[in-house]
DNA sequence: TAATTATTTGATAACTATTATCAACATGCT
DNA sequence: AGCATGTTGATAATAGTTATCAAATAATTA
């Protein structure tokens, strides 16, 4: 497992337990999960863990910003690891969620704006809804 | 009321009903507003109103397209009547969404990524976190 | 305007999602 | 190994959303 990602989670004093490990580990895989999706991922793992050891591990991992959220529209939220900053390509007929690499004059042009209107800026989140190119096909 | 509301309203065999103008009327006034805030105001006008009919409405109006879902990260989901696209500056102080118009050049930027993609985009959604005028300051 | 039809409303039950509680247990430290 | 503290799993408690249905209302027609 990542040195940086257990150096930040005892910086945090959050110990370093097998569930949240394997939680970690779904969300490496997966990219994006729900709730549901982690649970069900780290269940095949840890034959007993419990629903809401996961909510409470969601939780402390979004306080230490180890994980962000990904509020969607007419979906559950997914959750993934904080990388460098990008955006995404979500699929409205399947769901499936791809990175896009936010381009430095997206982020800049917004933080433009935003200053415009004397708003501090500390994140911008650009979210592109459509098909992706699967769905776009087989339609 | 807006005639093109109404003509809206008719054309998806959406009754013209009090309960359901004052919904739209509330959004008008707030711009977003969650289901809570909308159910409080319309309770002014119409005391014995349901909450039920609050979450049906927004339902119906959804899926006309009248109004759009506003899905954030660790906040309940706020809506707003659909106008022109544009961005949100929002506050993770105060809660407050502030319009800002997203530049043209954003979305043409936004929708060459996609296509590199070949991602069929249809909408693009721009969020800025951070501090607000006023939070700003008082700080 | 009265009758007819379809939709909506309000009350509330049912269901789903999330958080709180707590004793047993595991981790990290000395 | 022994101690302190955080975590887990089970489950109760809350909170949020959807389903149900009879009564009421809006729209249409005669
Ligand atoms: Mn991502
Ligand atoms: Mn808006
Ligand atoms: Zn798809
Ligand atoms: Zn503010």
């Amino acid at each position: 497992m990542k040195l940086d990602i257990i150096q930040k989670l005892k910086e945090h004093d959050l110990k370093v337990t097998p569930q949240r490990l394997t939680i970690l580990d779904t969300l490496n895989r997966y990219g994006h999960a729900s709730i549901d999706e982690i649970y069900k991922e780290v269940k095949k793992v840890h034959l007993s863990i419990s629903l809401a050891t996961v909510y409470k591990n969601i939780t402390s991992l979004l306080q230490v910003k180890l994980i962000k959220e990904l509020a969607l529209n007419e979906a559950k939220s997914k959750y993934e690891i904080i990388k460098e900053p990008h955006s995404h390509l979500i699929c409205k007929k399947c769901g499936s969620i791809e990175d896009i690499n936010l381009s430095e004059q997206i982020e800049q042009n917004a933080s433009k704006l935003a200053s415009a209107k004397e708003f501090a800026a500390e994140e911008t989140e650009l979210n592109i809804y459509g098909l992706c190119k699967n769905c776009k096909q087989n339609n």
